[in-house]
DNA sequence: TATTGTTATACTCTATAACTATA
DNA sequence: TATAGTTATAGAGTATAACAATA
């Protein structure tokens, strides 16, 4: 029995190139963009700050949200403090607990680091023909789906 | 002055933003990929063996080709090594040369590697519609493109 | 004397286990 | 007694400096 198959979808053998090729494609031009635009901070502390700009968190969800353990956390949040990008405050109602946020400069190094990822991409988008840059605009409506699932 | 923009060409605006979300999925797809098709070995062990696959080298080109010292690339072949995937032969030719290639396991592991990620992309774009998936078979040339340039 | 590869040593990021302070 | 966070210690990965063997 052959799977289901909607008519007009991509054939097997279609779909296999296809998702591998865009499987390749993705890794690549993730792995150029993170060692070409020049960051300035490592990606589990990019990571941490990401996490951070939605909204202050105690160390052991950041631990959890980032699957890593609680002493990790302590020191990769400790240099990111050290750096004046992140803020360590005590819980007032909890003893216990410390509250996590950005700092005014936190914000600032996280927009400039995605300004210079998106530059690398745009650069790149600059260069294509017109017909190409349509086909990458409707990608990125799928591929941004694809991606969030 | 404007910069120059052949006509049909996305607009500046849009550019940013097919940039930004195209840059982002990506890296989120890349993560995903790496995160969730269970791979056996770490990245630098991957590309190491990726390396490899297409010729035997000495670990000093290896290392150069990976950007790392060759202290560091000993110490990531000796585990290659002491796995089974990688073999190691003394040049017989310049007796101060090792040369390392891939074992036949060596090769089985990188090509389930990519079976696993390549089935995590298959899986997600058989859902799609007909006509997403045929924006990114077109999008896939594309973006191979900008990835390879 | 120059080059290849490895060993010695140190620094970073990861982890688990033990500890302190608070609920 | 349970929980939040940190400190203690150890295991990979990285690096530079020093060394052995060969050209």
């Amino acid at each position: 029995m052959s799977p289901p198959r909607s008519p007009g979808a991509l054939t097997p053998t279609v779909l296999r190139e296809v998702s591998s090729d865009l499987r390749l494609a993705c890794m690549r031009i993730s792995r150029r963009v993170r060692s070409e635009s020049s960051d300035t901070l490592a990606p589990h502390q990019f990571s941490v700050l990401a996490r951070l700009e939605k909204g202050a968190l105690t160390p052991r969800a950041l631990a959890e949200l980032e699957c890593v353990s609680p002493p990790s956390m302590t020191r990769t949040v400790s240099g990111l403090v050290d750096r004046g990008l992140v803020d360590r405050t005590d819980d007032p109602e909890d003893g216990r607990r410390v509250i996590l946020s950005l700092t005014a400069d936190g914000t600032r190094v996280l927009r400039e680091i995605r300004r210079a990822r998106d530059e690398w991409m745009a650069v790149r988008i600059r260069r294509l023909d017109p017909e190409d840059q349509a086909v990458l605009r409707r990608a990125s409506v799928v591929l941004a789906r694809v991606a969030a699932e």
